[in-house]
DNA sequence: AATGAATGAGACTTCATTCAT
DNA sequence: AATGAATGAAGTCTCATTCAT
């Protein structure tokens, strides 16, 4: 017996556009190449969204919602602060630099490069945002900290890797999380003059 | 004497073709776009460069230079490493943030969105980071620090500024370069629990 | 005992047809706006309809039945050749500018523009116009008036108010036939030079 | 000696342009074919208009100056109010149904059906509507004869007959505009019962 | 009777680039 | 150095229609 309707091609859609997305940005992915990749006609896309930009939208949601369970999952069964960031760190770069095309492209892809959508997508973002802020808050740092600098430049650092991180390189998410952390602490030992 | 050609025009495709490049991408811009910015049709900025990957290259290529020599200027007159790193960070972030359309394509634009460029324009994009390298080197760090990480994730979280920096918010650039650099401090006073 | 079928949602396609090839033409409507307003995908349409044209000839069939009693009831209960003639006027203006959806169908949509159905609605409002021959054939007229060009002219006229006519305006079909007719009456006062 | 430029090919186009949308209308006319009648590729048609709608609005001005013209001419050297109305009319039917593809366009093309032109479109044909306000304002005629409803009248059934003429057929323009011309003079002789 | 997905053609328009002038 | 016209490919999206379910 066949199951009605549940092999739905929209999923494949999904994930070919993510992929593509990921690769080559927003604007350098075509409606063709996605529906090629589908294994549809260009026009067959619309059957499941209305715009390209919906579709990135669609992805974008999705990748904030991954990255959202595994950064939560990555944290839940710590206590220290520390490790709680830590752990967050490895579980934000491993999906943005290796896993999970969804992620990819939330931080691949700029807002303000699809007007169209842009508010959609920061409205996501923000959401993901607000998970770190608490990660930072409940750190134990000197008075007068600024935190939400930290909080920039935290994630600022772990996004900006998708530039630089090569995956044959020698450092992993795990090894990188380390050490962004560390140089964060406030009581590292004393240089060696 | 005058110069021969000094009332060229390339100077102001460049300027048409940096300002634009910088508020709306590579691919966002059109050649149409930036002739019509220079006051000029399509077909003659060909006289100019071979290609838009050309301009490209000639736009990001003034950009290293400018952002180079406005670091190197600010670190000059100082002699404390950390003083310097500091001065570095205010100099970049004012040129990727505010003053320098060149400056600022070479962090807006990825170099593999433009694959005839991209090899260019990663010698460039080396060059300069080279310059952090050195500021890095001189730090009195705690042994078995690694200085590789630091700089990326201070080159990080420098350039993803460019994300979510908004000329009228609170931080300045001095004051983001300040309290970016305060975090990687390793003396910080001691949290209170 | 119901009528087979009572329950159909056939009339309620060519409602809605009706009411968009009025309001935006045939090449301007869609199938799947006309679906969308029956509250149907496109695909359902081709359970009543074979063809758009064929949905065109359907409304366009009935727009003509349509204006073709109206004008017969107004007529009916009088006996004065030009009194019937205005009647019939004020009856066709109510149809094609006010009341009726499948009628206004008939004056808009031209037959050339809908080659596979051409023939067919051409037959139909020939069948209108022949009850106009009847009208004009019964006015007492000087010898040598074209009847042909008055009923032309007539016609041509009460058809070319939908491109002018607003129902917000000064005059009322009512009002529009009565001028009509009595330029054309041939006893009309002297003119006072 | 060449003339330089003076063979630009945009009259082409527009001559391509008047013809199929006289023929087929404004929907059922592609940019394909406008550019393919003009020896061009789609494209090319935009060195010399913005898009579709602009090239309506071109041919549309130039077919009301058209007109205006015709009529202008041919009403001039006659001074009988009631002659110089035949005459235009005899100018308006010989350029909407024979001569003149551009003024065939005016009478052929709703501006409703082109939102994005509309107004302009509306302007040009108000412009030539002031011109038969004139000539029938004029006309020594019956107190209380609404010149306006005269005006719409004959108007009306002149420009419907795009939608019958043949020209083959028995009646040409000129018999016709004094056909209609006739049928609207008050004067008429008495009708034998 | 109706659905939902898919088709294949074709819509308007933009693009980087070329070239004779 | 600059123009203006043209190219040819590609862009996103809409269309009427079909068909297995």
């Amino acid at each position: 017996m066949r199951q009605a309707h549940a092999d739905s091609r929209a999923p494949l859609v999904l994930d070919a556009a993510a992929r593509l997305f990921c690769h080559r940005g927003y604007e350098g992915t075509s409606v063709r190449d996605i529906a090629g990749a589908a294994g549809m006609l260009p026009g067959s896309l619309y059957c499941h969204f209305d715009t390209k930009d919906d579709l990135l939208v669609a992805v974008y949601l999705r990748g904030v919602e991954q990255i959202c369970t595994a950064v939560e999952a990555a944290v839940q069964p710590l206590a220290d602060p520390w490790h709680r960031l830590e752990a967050a760190c490895v579980a934000h770069l491993e999906a943005i630099l290796r896993d999970d095309d969804y992620a990819r492209v939330v931080v691949r892809v700029r807002p303000a490069e699809v007007p169209g959508a842009a508010r959609r997508l920061v409205a996501q973002r923000d959401r993901y945002e607000a998970l770190w802020a608490a990660l930072v808050a409940a750190l134990p740092l000197p008075r007068r900290t600024d935190r939400r600098a930290l909080r920039l430049m935290l994630l600022g650092a772990l996004n900006w890797a998708q530039n630089w991180y090569r995956a044959d390189g020698a450092s992993s998410p795990r090894v990188l999380a380390r050490q962004f952390t560390a140089l964060l602490k406030p009581h590292r030992e004393t240089p060696t003059p």
